[in-house]
DNA sequence: AATGAATGAGCTTTCATTCAT
DNA sequence: CATGAATGAAAGCTCATTCAT
């Protein structure tokens, strides 16, 4: 009994699969058609476009990753720990999602790839942003602009995991561990 | 007297303006052929392909670079003076070069691209290099693996020049005194 | 209750209303569908094809404009008369008609189009037929082959009225009369 | 030796034949590209879109037509002879240049075809425009709008043409004088 | 009988690459 | 050496038609 998201969830599947292997531009809609096991005709009844597929597939992980950034976590926590806890998350999710993060890093050619990932994991992460605001505020952690904050974060994991990804590194537990650290001491006062 | 060279440098450089507005997929050969004012058929005198070009352009743009980062650098200076004005020049250079830089952010539709740009900033940063390493050595720097080093320094660094470029921010120099200033803080002791 | 043919005539009449707006080309099977109400495959119940569709409507319309061109007109009147009062008619029945009319236009792309309409014209007008025979014999109206009549009095009829359609001309009673009596002169002997 | 405009006007040729054939909708770039023995893409070298193209052709037949429509015409000769001058005119081109005349039928899907046709034939027949007019003023012609009385003149010759292209009737000269004979007695006064 | 999701042939258009000049 | 007209493979997308329900 096929339920009437099959075909849909086959074509989102098909698409971040073969573009995290071969990008935007070396993905036509032909071979994610082929890879979903449908017609090319059928991809256009879902989405108007290739690029409305996109965006949909970006929207459908949204809602995954709070979740998932979010387990365990509790604002009663000290500072360091609920920093400390809300990293290893996003590192957990990123690197148990290999190819979410590929295809984020592909999110539209690139240039706004990176930056609309950055504001995606900010928006995932109301959490980081009221930890840090309250933390600037009782003067536990520097006052620079979130935005520079934020890429004395997430510039470090995504870089470490792409390296991770790419075979430089093998990311374990104590690594994670370590990295974490030095960027907390990074932001603290 | 135009030199058989001439040719070859307008190719490179108007690959290089163009790639950087439009980025890779948006920049036709035909389209370079006439911002550098010469024949289609031209390109193909001087590389064996489109891909070829981009390469071509890459390996240009090394040895510019550590001149640039050297410069006013000594290895006699205290360490954290030392680690301030090597990110200082790093900053300088990608920040006057913003062609450059939205090129290698582009370079291969990114999935190896930042990864590549970062070995880039490596290789053409034996100073970090020894820096880093010798600071381990002393114990002034953490004893992290050096690979996650760099993903603590050139992360935040490019990261912050993305927002800058694309407009969610404005560097100065005061900002980003407070960045290296918290990076120096992540990998020290 | 609705019956059969329900389906048949909604089918008819959106395709009427479509292809008078959109043309033939313009107007998908779909979006006929939709303005009927009915689903895509129940065209394929009624019709085997598009064209046959098509060639349906056009049927469809014969018949409907006997009634209306022969309303109030007797053999018993003078030439003259009867070729008014005739030519009145149809400008009546295609003014008031102006779907059937654009549709007419269409109906093939249009090498045909103008010939079939005039055939049909021809056809639902055997009164014109043996007004203007009748006239021949009796002298009233020149010799000329029937056909040749026929262009003499439909091109003007319905050029005037694309005219007026697109709202380059607007008709009234008093155009339309010199109209029709400079088309007596022509005719006439 | 071939000259540059070589395959510019092949190509025009054969979208003239094609589409007087087939229709717009009925001639892909693809055939066209084939009948005009040129790659696809050389089309769009020397046109910008299939639209253009076909707008292109339809301007390369303008010049042509005012030089046949004024030959052997003056302005010097009594009112019925110049009318029938260049009706004759008119006949002998659109009847020499049967695919001409079929492509004008097309152009633009027909419900513009054949109002922008009449445009052209006016527009090339400034001649018939200062005919009519001064045969207004002098009272030789009916007082009725200038766009009423071309349908009264164009709408039988392009139905009598159609007819003679149709098989439905083969024009020779003795008819298309008896149809300029009438139409001269329907303007005429 | 009625449906509409699924299909894929076929369309227009782009662009890296070649090669005669 | 340099050129740019010519090319055709390949892309994204549409839509008439089918068929399982």
């Amino acid at each position: 009994m096929t339920q009437p998201t099959d075909k849909r969830s086959a074509i989102l599947q098909a698409t971040l699969e073969l573009i995290s292997e071969n990008g935007f531009h070396g993905t036509p809609t032909s071979m994610i058609a082929e890879r979903a096991g449908v017609g090319v005709g059928t991809i256009y009844r879902y989405f108007k476009d290739k690029e409305e597929l996109i965006h949909a597939l970006y929207e459908e992980m949204e809602g995954k990753q709070k979740i998932y950034v979010l387990e365990g976590y509790s604002e009663e926590m000290p500072f360091r720990e609920r920093f400390v806890h809300l990293c290893r998350n996003v590192y957990r999710y990123l690197m148990a999602n290999r190819l979410e993060f590929c295809f984020l890093e592909q999110y539209f050619d690139s240039p706004y790839g990176v930056t609309k990932m950055k504001q995606k994991l900010e928006s995932a992460s109301e959490p980081f942003h009221s930890l840090v605001e309250s933390g600037k505020k009782q003067q536990v952690i520097k006052d620079i602009p979130l935005i520079l904050l934020y890429s004395l974060i997430f510039g470090p994991i995504i870089n470490s995991i792409k390296d991770h990804n790419s075979g430089l590194l093998e990311l374990n537990e104590t690594l994670i561990e370590q990295v974490i650290g030095a960027m907390w001491d990074a932001i603290k006062r």
